[in-house]
DNA sequence: TTATTTATTGCAATATTATTGCATTATCGT
DNA sequence: ACGATAATGCAATAATATTGCAATAAATAA
């Protein structure tokens, strides 16, 4: 599973002729290894333990690098990062995210996309293409 | 239209048994005082400004209580704070915030959290009934 | 009203998160 | 291999947020 989001991210680095650095495969090795949301300085501790060395200015941009091709996420409400689990879908990335565990859960209903794009319309708002929303939950373990 | 609010921040503490301090009121003033979100160190200064000197925990610590009573919302994805604008609605409150300008333009549709809440529970997930969501956008005047 | 309890605020230190400018190094295209 | 462009390292610092405890204010009971 890992390896086909690899070459998927090989793949939108060669689409939109970006570099696919070792660095760069470092962080999102490292992010796709965690089940829950991670922060930037976390991350940074757990490449020191393997004994891989980023500067925390390296790893923000490199963060930064994968959220705008959609291949990670940062969720806001707790500053942290997580691999995206749809890369496949490229415009609406639904992110629930359990308020008592933080794991996350996402889904990308071109329904909800539409119902929400439909709301904001009505009050003379753009609905971006890329979506990212954070849906507050409690997920089935914690409840 | 501001002391129709008070009024309401004043039922509601009332309500759940809390305090309305004078430096409560102070920040829930400055606050409504904005057109635009604004970061808790910038509320600081405008109050220094207006020789009001409240400390920066304090601060924090009264922006909190008034979101716990949703009477304002902090904006997670720019760390910022607004007053509420639809502060009768007690369960929906759907931010709008201009990618562009940071407008904030709040909604409260029933309609549109019936539809998120039904998707998070297609996946099982539950859904708090006091919503608070971001959706990204570009308001009128930036497009 | 006064005393007691409880809640709020001030203060200062510190933690956490994020960005910047510039030097160095790696990668790409020829 | 060479020059151009992009990415990374480094170090300083900015911006955001929290903490524990002392001082003060507010609510409650006597």
């Amino acid at each position: 599973m890992n390896s086909e989001f690899k070459s998927l991210a090989m793949d939108r680095c060669y689409e939109f002729k970006y570099t696919l650095t070792p660095q760069r495969m470092t962080v999102i090795d490292a992010l796709l290894g965690q089940s829950k949301p991670i922060s930037a300085y976390e991350l940074q501790e757990h490449l020191n333990e393997n004994d891989e060395n980023l500067n925390i200015s390296t790893i923000y941009r490199i963060l930064d690098f994968w959220c705008r091709l959609n291949l990670a996420h940062r969720i806001n409400s707790i500053n942290k990062f997580v691999s995206c689990s749809a890369p496949n879908e490229r415009h609406t990335h639904i992110l629930n995210y359990c308020l008592s565990c933080e794991a996350i859960l996402e889904s990308c209903h071109e329904k909800m996309r539409v119902d929400i794009a439909g709301g904001a319309e009505y009050l003379g708002l753009t609905f971006a293409n890329d979506i990212h929303l954070e849906i507050p939950v409690i997920c089935a373990t914690c409840s």
